[in-house]
RNA sequence: GGGCAGUUACCAAAGUGGCCAACUGGGGCUGACUGUAACUCAGCUGUCUUUCGACUUCGGAGGUUCGAAUCCUUCACUGCCCA
């Protein structure tokens, strides 16, 4: 993996540049849609390259591993090959299962004892393992092993997660550095910032994971809980201490504003379920605000979705008919609510790459804040 | 013509003297969702009120009772059965 700085806006942090992988280059800034088990939900690859434009999606780790499970994707040749998606895939390391899934794990300094959630099954995941089945899954780029403390945890929590996820880091870099991919191309390790809503022990972390000289890094443990000004300064915090010249990954983050705000401060690389679910559940981000396509207010407005859409759905289909097929419970509203919604986030971040280029970032970006956070 | 059963909020359906503005579903309205255990979850759904609370309701009318959706009388309507 390769990443190159192609341009830093004059008035912030924000960077364009494009990633190299194996498997295709990936322009950043770049939001990768969420693929927890194999499937970007309610889209088909099709229409996630021709429509959406991804360029890289993700994959999930603890569900891979739990299901259709190691033997399959080995059997199959890697994830690339066992769901036909070619282009660059991420895989998270199961450490936000650790958080989402607390009821049913116990953490121990060799790693996370836990209980499928299919059939309650007890697996351990440990930094090395982690990066074994990441390595038959065959992810371009790959997940440490972390944990993911909630935004309201103590200081002295704080800092006993942060301990452990930094030992597990060592043992994961060091694992990783032992071992090779399976499929005859190259796989990167990205190493996680932690240290929740604290100041020093971000710092700290951010020192920490500097100091791995990984190909890329990532930030985690943020937008689960604590309040939205303390995540932007956590990422200030952060980014004045990782390399200029590497990609930053903004874990799990987050609304458009919220990704807008993450590039100014010097993010380039962005997941989050929110296009997918929030879609599914009745919710189009769009370049002029936020809508619940159930409310009664479109039951009779027969424009189309979004004028200023990209995609084939925002004039294929009209406000009235996308609530209708909502409050009927039809499975094409989430396809379609989808299919919009990505390809919005993907618009999102080619937009502010285009204007980073043009050096006319901040004043594109302050404008369109607060055109986003609008409820139509 | 006779017998039996029934009539509760938008729909369905509990409740058979005070704990009932009334269980529960559905429908409707609104909100939530941030490295996906999520086609999920939460609130509201008689009127007024921000809350507390007040007021009017359980086919109609009248009655019994301190108190009625619940008991009695009567009228209307619906369903089933017998002629």
């Amino acid at each position: 993996m390769d990443f190159t700085l192609l341009h830093t806006d004059p008035n912030s942090n924000a960077r364009a540049g494009f990633i190299t992988t194996d498997h295709g280059t990936i322009e950043t800034p770049i939001f990768m849609p969420v693929g927890t088990v194999a499937s970007v939900k309610a889209v088909h690859f099709h229409e996630l390259k021709e429509d959406i434009k991804a360029q890289i999606i993700l994959g999930n780790t603890y569900h891979l591993y739990l299901r259709p499970g190691l033997e399959v994707l080995e059997q199959a040749g890697g994830l690339h090959k066992f769901n036909g998606w070619d282009r660059p895939i991420l895989t998270d390391s199961g450490g936000y299962q650790v958080f989402s899934l607390s009821a049913n794990r116990k953490l121990k300094e060799e790693g996370a004892y836990f209980r499928s959630h299919i059939d309650g099954s007890k697996h351990l995941f440990t930094p090395e393992n982690v990066v074994d089945i990441q390595r038959v899954i065959g992810a371009d780029i790959m997940m440490a092993f972390d944990e993911c403390p909630p935004g309201n945890a103590p200081y002295d929590y704080a800092k006993k997660s942060l301990a452990l996820t930094h030992q597990w880091l060592k043992r994961g870099v060091k694992h990783f550095d032992e071992t090779d991919g399976k499929y005859g191309y190259s796989q990167t390790f990205f190493p996680i910032v932690q240290g929740c809503v604290y100041t020093d022990l971000r710092k700290q972390s951010a020192e920490f994971v500097a100091s791995l000289g990984r190909e890329g890094n990532a930030i985690g443990g943020l937008a689960v809980g604590e309040p939205t000004h303390t995540m932007y300064e956590m990422i200030e915090v952060v980014n004045e201490i990782l390399p200029q010249d590497k990609p930053r990954y903004l874990m799990g983050v987050g609304t458009p504003q919220n990704i807008l705000e993450a590039i100014e401060r010097g993010v380039d690389m962005f997941d989050c379920v929110m296009p997918t679910r929030n879609g599914r559940n009745g919710m189009l981000f769009t370049s002029e605000g936020i809508m619940n396509m159930r409310n009664e207010k479109w039951k009779n407005d027969f424009s189309p979705l979004d004028i200023n859409g990209t995609s084939y759905v925002d004039q294929a289909y009209t406000k009235a008919y996308l609530r209708h097929l909502f409050i009927s419970k039809e499975l094409l509203a989430m396809q379609i609510a989808s299919i919009h919604n990505l390809a919005f986030y993907l618009w999102l971040v080619g937009e502010a790459r285009k204007q980073i280029m043009q050096g006319t970032f901040a004043a594109w970006k302050k404008e369109m804040v607060v055109r986003l956070g609008r409820r139509l």
